[in-house]
DNA sequence: CGAACTTGTGAAGGTTCTGTCAAGCCGCCG
DNA sequence: CGGCGGCTTGACAGAACCTTCACAAGTTCG
């Protein structure tokens, strides 16, 4: 599997290579611009799976350099403001970006948040998330459904996600902690027990038999046998 | 499973002590230090799984710390600052912070930070436990699941833990004291006859040449032969 | 062999963790 | 604006678990 390649368009040096750095040690093909004009011209370029975008740049600002990326082909973008406007973030999210991070911000969180654009967005001709089968059920992560012998089963995004996570890897046990931070992204923004709501609402879906719960550890997916 | 340790740098007693009281509650072997040159002290003699360490410090400034202590060895760190100042997080960044935190912060929040950090840093170098296969038995420390010829044997958290110490060292004899501090996390949470309990509950379970008694001293697991 | 001490065992009691439900909040769409 | 789906959170009951205790059984050593 290839390593998703990512463009970081951002005119501070000490940032970008800050976080040129920690996506590298990643796994990720990362490469950097330090303006508008050659950051659209790196994209056109290298076409990479996802861009981390400074709305503040030299040259033309962010949201231009958004569109004419967007012109070419779609592609998620994680954007970075300095400050916490609203009307920065609505006017972002109208040119086509897919999240959204106020500085100052950590570059664990930054990774966390690109590691599940990448899933969400996750098409294409690379077939990188390939569809889970297992005990009957089908997980298609490309087409975000879930199928069984009974037929197709409505989930939301974040039992989806939640789902998807658990059954990556059959019988591994991950507690709370590691599935706020890995599914949602944000270790913070929500408690442990919402990990229980999330389990309770899939096994109500799919059968109480498919997660397996470890007390006073976390949660695993059913293994094959 | 020795609680992990934790150097906390902050020379605002109030902050310092509030932190430590939180993380010690949490199980954490916590050590203070109010000013730069005694934390780069205490962290190069006690070697802490993590740091929490305040961008402002008498002596040097937190930056300085970061470098010495990580010229020592690398090691996870989440650094605190006063201000929502932004290079104040590139450089904290640059010199290897691993997260960030601007006050006022919660203390809920740092406790799951820094414990997201340590799982992290877990997960990486050190992968936490390779299954042990001996005398017809499994114990799989990812899937918390022990297997044995004659199918899958339910164990609660603690019997698995202490099996899984046991079984690490085969024909080792560990005193219960030992197996208190490295299973329980804190010597002083259970008494040694609670050893004895759960040995108990695992013969049951298990069959009762699997752990050895050694009279006086403690227990060992069997030798492959 | 017997006393002193250590260990095995089972059950009771209290504590913690999980399953479940419903209320509240937010963003989206009509 | 109002309804709706989705997410989070808190409350509560029930389940799982841990500790402790008492006594039986075993071991050591004089």
């Amino acid at each position: 599997m290839r390593p998703h390649a990512i463009a970081v368009i951002e005119d501070e040096a000490a940032i970008a290579s800050a976080i040129a750095a920690r996506l590298t040690k990643e796994g990720f093909d990362v490469r950097v611009a330090s303006d508008g004009p050659s950051g659209v011209e790196l994209c056109l370029r290298t076409r990479p799976d996802l861009v981390v975008l400074d709305l503040m740049l030299p040259g033309f600002d962010g949201l231009e350099v958004c569109r004419r990326i967007q012109r070419d082909r779609p592609v998620p973008v994680l954007m970075l403001t300095a400050r916490d406007s609203e009307t920065d973030m609505l006017v972002g999210l109208g040119v086509g970006a897919d999240d959204y991070m106020t500085k100052p911000f950590s570059i664990r969180q930054l990774v966390a948040r690109v590691q599940v654009l990448l899933r969400r967005v996750e098409r294409g001709p690379a077939p990188a998330g390939a569809p889970l089968k297992t005990h009957d059920i089908e997980i298609d992560p490309g087409r975000r459904v879930v199928k069984r012998a009974t037929g197709t089963v409505h989930l939301t995004p974040i039992e989806f996600d939640l789902l998807y996570k658990l059954a990556s890897r059959p019988g591994i046990v991950f507690s709370r902690e590691q599935l706020l931070a890995e599914v949602w992204g944000y270790p913070d923004e929500a408690s442990a027990r919402t990990v229980d709501s999330h389990v309770g609402a899939l096994r109500k879906k799919l059968g109480s038999d498919l997660i397996r719960t470890s007390h006073g550890v976390g949660y695993a997916f059913k293994e094959s046998s």
